[in-house]
DNA sequence: CCAAAAGTGTTCTGACTACACCCATGC
DNA sequence: GCATGGGTGTAGTCAGAACACTTTTGG
């Protein structure tokens, strides 16, 4: 019962909904509920350690953002009596779940989610609020999106976050303006419409704009 | 070796410097160094718990701003190995230091720290970083002024803060202009001249603006 | 030729910056 | 009468919000 991490890794699913990674609990307490995945540290393991760790165990992934979030006691009689919690943001296209059938991990659309055990639904709100703050002056969705891709897409990310439709031209502006992203000359075809530019991030890790 | 807490006390001293709280360790590991007051949870109490107690025993005062601010892990070698750390903001005029010679608290300004125990300069700018990030978007600073003040004590607040001279002007219009601060109507006579006009918090409680 | 998404400019408003002089008071 | 700090207004710039039409393509 000492100190414990716990990982809020967040994604935009396919279908464009902002969504968080979910572990079917196996054995008691809660058995059958959803929980964030999480877990004692390991001997001599750090905290940071322990946050990396847990996420490329359950998605494989492990140079994307990465913050430590909040620090709550006696989440609901859970594990721990100090939970250390983490949110990351991955590009969901690079994550390979872990196929188990026991501790099955699973993808959530955050409106919406199911029951969840210790309370882990006020830290995914947390989580939430604290991502929708750092949209406004941080790069971070570059850890939510492939190394290229057209304008729209990372629109939708922002709309996916903050849960309303933008400005197609303000967003350009903003985000092709200020620097945040820049043109990398190749475009892609989609189906029945123009060619769209394909963009990248002008830096790949976290910084304020 | 479990979970401690530990606490940044911040307070503007009487010669306008931005100060924190450090006690003069009286015993090993680190005896004769300064360090932030902190400790561990006692029995059944919650992280927020052993915070307001931390800060009450130093300062006399409860009803400050104290907001959670991150955890460390192995600090310097120090108490604990998680170390759950908390900043606060308390208004001078109304602390009452604890007047021991042995553990003796002292206020010491933030540019300038004598050499300090368990890392504690990391956790001290980090709270510094957040104070000041935080003066720009909430209206944290009540909680380190009396309950009436001139609209030039608060800017000297912003001042020690940020490390930087204002313009009065543009000062006065963000803060009562944006209804930040209201006019209490009472004035103050402060020496050789002209009275000052006493102004008071809209809200004092964290709020954002 | 139609559907679908890409791309593009202008106007308005509100916040922030920089900047200099007069006023009331106590001594 | 002078030193001290209190109080005030204007002009310029920049970011953000609102808003509608044309272009390219595949089928």
């Amino acid at each position: 019962m000492a100190a414990a991490v716990v990982v809020v890794i967040f994604t935009i699913t396919p279908d464009g909904q902002l969504s968080v990674l979910l572990i079917e609990r196996a054995a008691a307490p809660e058995q059958g509920r959803w929980a964030l995945p999480g877990g004692a540290l390991l001997d001599g393991e750090s905290l940071d350690g322990a946050a990396v760790r847990k996420l490329r165990d359950e998605t494989g992934v492990a140079d994307v953002y990465l913050e430590q979030l909040f620090t709550f006691d006696r989440l609901g009689g859970g594990l721990a009596d100090v939970v250390v919690t983490y949110f990351a943001l991955v590009d969901h296209a690079r994550t390979r779940l872990r196929p188990d059938l026991e501790w099955r991990p699973q993808w959530h659309a955050v409106r919406g989610l199911p029951p969840v055990a210790f309370e882990n639904e006020r830290v995914v709100e947390y989580a939430e609020r604290r991502l929708r703050n750092k949209l406004e002056y941080t790069n971070v969705v570059y850890s939510l999106l492939p190394s290229r891709f057209t304008l729209t897409e990372m629109q939708r990310v922002y709309e996916a976050i903050l849960g309303e439709e933008m400005d197609k031209r303000n967003f350009r502006r903003r985000v092709v303006g200020l620097g945040i992203v820049r043109e990398t000359g190749a475009t892609r075809k989609q189906g029945a419409h123009r060619p769209a530019m394909l963009y990248e991030f002008s830096v790949r890790e976290p910084m304020s704009v």
